[in-house]
DNA sequence: AACCAAAGTTGACACTGTCAAGTTAAGGTG
DNA sequence: CACCTTAACTTGACAGTGTCAACTTTGGTT
């Protein structure tokens, strides 16, 4: 492994690992595009096929990057939440506000977390799922909290609550993304409207 | 060009209009994966590089699909604004499942029409442009009428109630279109409870 | 009739993901 | 210690991709 005399060069040691965040900074500093396994071997100093021996393909890769997203979301989500200095307003305030920020700060990896590559034909990893459906229904469980204390003027039904008022988080942290909404210094005003959107009637 | 004898196929006629029909159809059979310009121009009976005499690289021929989908996509906003028999609440009622209705109906299309692919680093062509801005001003446009008649109950600004309401629009779709939200069954439901989430205390 | 520009072709290059077959070395067993 | 299984890693190969350069065909204009 790594000592300080670096031998024994032909077994990497942690080469899953080491994977995973090498290919994460690319995405990071160049883009979805940019990553290729070839390019990820090379610049980890393996050699091509090497990745193949951690990961099944280039999906399962990308899975398990996704994988961390997810894990970094729900905890945004639960330090957020978990404040219990912060009024239900408050808290709702700063979920919106909180989860297009981190959106905004990883914009391809939020891509990847939540684009089709990943998730149509059933391409997802089970481990993919483990990661990201807990953080789905953490979503789902504030919500219902929220409804519970009167947030929304709306029937009691805390999975369409949840699924419309993600659907607008979701959304708009995707125009964001994808360049069609272009002007970043207007974000945290488009996220205070669509806050007073949802609560202008609010009974707390 | 094309007369019944079908004499002359060296010059094709009308290559450009072609190509985008039969990509578009690829597109919506099976997936953009599967759009490749050497499968294209195979399956047009024409060489590889045929294309590039009518687009400048892979992206333009992209612009160009998603140019006819902006122009779809428009009228359909069209249509149901221009119906008046509706009230206003039905006009908003339509507009927000007649868009998800679209998008689901063309995951692909939709997908291209609004992803990074094409928005992203520039890459967006002047006649994109050209198409999309006029059906995304329209929607700005559909919103202040809305809300000069009281339909939400915040500031008289309808450029941050139209992003709001677009990002969830947009958002709900592509949850279901990237295979996230996967129940289509209840996708009627969630544009209902849409409609009530921001309507619950309209005016009118 | 001559010619030009547009449209279409073939050959080539660098790049991709992935498979098959071979090599290296680490760890447990006799 | 020697042995051997097995996981980790390598090289070679293949089919597929977008795109460029150089060539050929063709229709329309002068």
């Amino acid at each position: 492994m790594n000592n300080i005399n670096e031998k024994s060069t032909y077994h990497h040691g942690d080469l899953r690992e080491t994977l995973l965040i090498v290919a994460t900074k690319m995405l990071q500093e160049s883009g979805i595009k940019e990553v290729s396994l070839r390019k990820l071997a090379s610049r980890v100093g393996v050699s091509r096929t090497a990745p193949y021996h951690h990961f099944k393909d280039k999906n399962a890769l990308l899975c398990g990057m996704a994988e961390k997203g997810f894990e970094q979301l729900h905890q945004i989500n639960k330090c957020g939440y978990e404040d219990k200095e912060l009024s239900i307003r408050e808290h709702f305030y700063r979920f919106i506000h909180d989860y297009i920020q981190f959106a905004h700060n990883n914009p391809d990896l939020y891509e990847l977390m939540f684009g089709r590559t990943i998730w149509k034909d059933k391409s997802s990893t089970q481990e993919l799922r483990d990661s990201a459906y807990p953080c789905f229904q953490f979503q789902v469980a504030m919500t219902q909290e929220w409804q519970k204390k009167g947030l929304f003027n709306v029937d009691d039904n805390a999975l369409r609550a949840s699924q419309v008022l993600w659907g607008t988080v979701h959304g708009i942290a995707k125009l964001f993304i994808d360049g069609i909404y272009t002007d970043n210094s207007k974000i945290d005003e488009i996220c205070d409207y669509a806050v007073s959107m949802f609560l202008t009637n609010a009974k707390q």
